[in-house]
DNA sequence: GAGTAAAATGTATAAATTTGCAACGTCATT
DNA sequence: AATGACGTTGCAAATTTATACATTTTACTC
């Protein structure tokens, strides 16, 4: 099973995004598990290259999470828009509408990911997004209709329509 | 010995809000220029301690963040204003309104210290606000005014009257 | 003021993370 | 096949960060 270089980027997003992990060896420990072969120094660099930080959580430990830097960016400032993996496409679990505000579930810690891909999805109903680990806000502009806005979030995540929740 | 624990922390704050830092001894530094006597060990708990994080930059760096509160603040429960630096003060780049919802922007890594500001505004039209790294999203009460948010917030941010996109 | 518990800090060290460098593999071109 | 550009990786060392332990300071009570 020789798997590359973007599959183990993906590992380690889900496994940062799954378990409580405080340091790079249980990470590396992590992947050898599901059959990766690879250095510590190999993985600080995989993680550099995600942008995943250690943060102190607050309750006395640290934990690995996706760069805050991420978490959110004005939709108009997108660059154009990438394919990204089924993985990350199929993370959208709902999504729900009040008024100018939508609430978008995730998979834990893809949040940011699914905020990455709303912002490129050029969707001019759309003014920003803010991402937490499993929840994305979407702040509508106050002209949006909520039909466009799920037509144009469809491009990124094609089954999004049938995560509505009415 | 010359300020309280409480005055490190906020000039780490200030630091990591203000200067692009990567290490642990860069804020050593400038603490110690300010007047603040310590060990990289102190600094270190404060660190852990404000979940402050050295956070991959994107472009081949590493810089330190104040790990973004996915939690709402309340506007009432803030603490009285304070006057804050212009290096504050000139950070908020845009404000726009959608509904009961202005999406602030800052320059990145400044929003959690402007949503504090904006906190401590005493703005009655002002929920909460929510703030990532280089935007603050401002929720409003139903009642709100969009003429009276912006002036309450120009108490603290001058010349906020000037970024309004309309 | 003496006594005591808790908090804060420094010292020294351990643990964790990053990086320079050389080596290897992949592609495209000659 | 040889060449060269480029990305990826391991190794080992350097750097950076966290923490165990001892000591000092602070805050409070008597």
């Amino acid at each position: 099973m020789a798997k590359g270089k973007n599959d183990r980027l993906m590992a380690i997003r889900m496994i940062i995004a799954t378990r409580d992990i405080s340091s790079q060896d249980e990470i590396l420990g992590e992947l050898k598990k599901r059959g990766f072969s690879l250095t510590q120094a190999t993985l600080s660099r995989d993680i550099k290259e995600l942008q995943i930080a250690k943060v102190p959580d607050g309750r006395g430990n640290y934990r690995y999470r996706i760069a805050p830097n991420t978490v959110m960016r004005q939709a108009s400032q997108a660059e154009p828009l990438n394919t990204g993996s089924d993985l990350i496409r199929n993370c959208a679990l709902s999504l729900e509408f009040s008024g100018q505000i939508a609430v978008l579930k995730t998979r834990p810690g893809y949040a940011s990911v699914v905020a990455d891909m709303v912002d490129k999805s050029q969707n001019d109903g759309i003014m920003g997004t803010l991402a937490g680990d499993d929840t994305v806000l979407i702040i509508l502009r106050s002209t949006a209709q909520k039909q466009d806005v799920v037509y144009g979030l469809s491009r990124m995540l094609p089954n999004i329509g049938s995560k509505v929740i009415e």
